[in-house]
DNA sequence: CGAACATTCAAGAGAGTTCTTGAATGTTCG
DNA sequence: CGAACATTCAAGAACTCTCTTGAATGTTCG
C-alpha cells in the first residue's frame, strides 16, 4: 500500500507547538517529579521543606524543581532568604488528575503496582466525597487526616482528626470507637492513607480511604479550614 | 533549617506507583507522539498510513506506536496484513486536552510559538460549538471540513463541506459568499484550519476558526456523520 | 562588613531516548 | 509453497536526562 505524504503544509510551525506540549509532559515525566508535585498541591513549599518530604537532596529537588518551572508546571518566588514553588494553577492539578485517570484505567504496569503493593479491595473501596459528608452531618463517621502536623495546619477538611501515620499505633486510642473511620491524604494515591486503613483494620475497625485527598477536596470547590486561602 | 525526613513509611511502592504515571507522562513527551495521537484521535489507522501522514519513516513510526501502546495510551490490533492501532480511550483525549489546557495557560514557550507562526488574533477568534450550531441553524455560517478526503469520509460535523487545505486556493468558488465561514480540522492546535482561515482572509472572506476539531466535537457528545461510529 | 544560610550552578558518569539502516517476522494471495 | 506485503526487531551513533559532588550566588542578621 501506497500513502502521499500529506505534510506539504506549514509543518515546523505544528512540529513546534506539539514539541513545546510535549516539553510540558515530559516535565511530568519523573516519578520525583510528580511526588514534588503533589507535596505542592498541598500548599506552596521552600525548597529544602520539599527535598526532605520527597526524599532527595536539596540540589537534586532543585534542579527538578527548575524543570519544573521551566516548562510552567509551577512557579517560584523569592521570599527572603528561601525560594517558595507553589503550583502555577488549578489546571497542573486536573492534568495530573487527567494522567492518573489514564494510568488507572489502561497502565498495567499501574495495576500490578497496586496489585503487589495494596490490597486490591481497599484501593476499589473508597468513599466518595458526597458520601463522607452526609455520613459526617448523620455523626456516622471519624474522619482521619493522617498526613504530618505541618501539613494539616496549612488547610484540611474541616472535622477532621489529625494522627499522622507514624503516631498513629499510639495514639489508637484518641479515636472515637463504635464510628466508622474515613481516612485520607495527600492524594488518591498518597500511600499514607492506604497503610492507615491497612492498620486500623488490622485492630478491627471498619476503617475506608477517602477517594481523593485535600487538593482534589480544595479543587471539588469544598470548604477547607485551618490555613489562610491561597 | 532543618528538616526531619518523613519518607518512613512505605516509600517504594509509592515511588513505584508515581513511576507508572511518570512513564506514561513520558509516553506524551514527544511531538512526534503528540501527532500521532492527533491523527489516532480522527479514527484509528495503520502504521503506514500514520507514517505518511506524520511525515515519519514506517520503522520510526511503528516504534513510536509502540511507545504509545507500552504505556497504555493506544491499543494495536492484528487485522489481515495490517496492524490497525486506535486510542485505548476518550480518557486520552481528555489527558491531551488537559496537556494542551497547560500549556495554553503557562508555558512561555507555546505562547511564542503562537506569536511567531500565528496571527495571534486569529488563535484568540475562534468559534465555540454551540456559537456554531446557532449560527448553522440560522444559516449564516458556511462550516468548512478542510482534512484530507479520507478522514472527512471517516467522519465529519454534519453539514460540513469537505475542501482540503491543499485544493482550497482552486476551489474557492465552491464557498457560498455572503455568510460567515468557519473552519475546523483536526484539533484545536491543527494548523490546517488556521491557514485556510489566513488564506480566506486574503480573498476578502469573513473566516473564523472553530474552537476544537472533530474529536473535541464527539468527545462533546455532539452528532458525527459519515463514518460507522467507533 | 563578614558569617550563616538557602538555593543554584557546573561538570561529569551512567542511563535512557531517538533516529537510521537493514534484516527478520508474520500474513495473505496466487 | 513462495512471492509480496505490512510491520517489527536489532544494533549503533548522537543526543538528552538524572544524580552526585563541590563550588558559587544571593540574602539576612549580628
Amino acid at each position: 500500500m501506497f500513502v502521499k505524504a500529506e505534510w506539504s503544509c506549514n509543518l515546523s510551525a505544528k512540529l513546534d507547538l506539539l514539541a513545546a506540549f510535549a516539553e510540558i509532559a515530559r516535565g511530568l515525566g519523573n516519578a520525583h517529579r510528580l511526588d514534588l508535585l503533589e507535596h505542592l498541591a498541598q500548599g506552596e513549599k521552600g525548597v529544602e521543606t520539599l527535598a526532605a518530604k520527597s526524599g532527595l537532596t536539596v540540589a537534586n529537588a532543585s534542579q527538578h524543581l527548575q524543570a519544573l518551572r521551566r516548562v510552567g508546571l509551577v512557579v517560584g518566588e523569592r521570599r527572603g532568604k528561601q525560594v517558595v514553588y507553589r503550583l502555577s494553577g488549578d489546571d497542573v492539578l486536573d492534568l495530573v488528575a487527567a494522567l492518573r485517570t489514564v494510568g488507572e484505567r489502561h497502565a498495567d504496569s499501574v495495576k500490578a503496582v497496586v496489585r503487589d503493593y495494596f490490597n486490591e479491595r481497599d484501593a476499589l473501596d473508597a468513599v466518595a466525597f458526597q458520601v463522607l459528608e452526609q455520613r459526617l452531618r448523620d455523626g456516622l463517621v471519624t474522619l482521619l487526616d493522617v498526613r504530618p502536623p505541618d501539613e494539616f495546619a496549612d488547610g484540611h477538611v474541616p472535622g477532621a482528626l489529625n494522627i499522622p501515620l507514624a503516631d498513629l499505633k499510639a495514639r489508637l486510642a484518641e479515636i472515637p470507637s463504635g464510628a466508622e473511620v474515613v481516612a485520607y491524604c495527600r492524594g488518591p494515591w498518597c500511600v499514607l492513607a492506604f497503610e492507615a486503613v491497612a492498620l486500623l483494620r488490622q485492630t478491627g475497625r471498619d476503617a475506608k480511604r477517602l477517594d481523593g485527598g485535600l487538593p482534589e477536596w480544595r479543587r471539588a470547590g469544598r470548604q477547607v479550614a485551618g490555613p489562610p486561602a491561597i
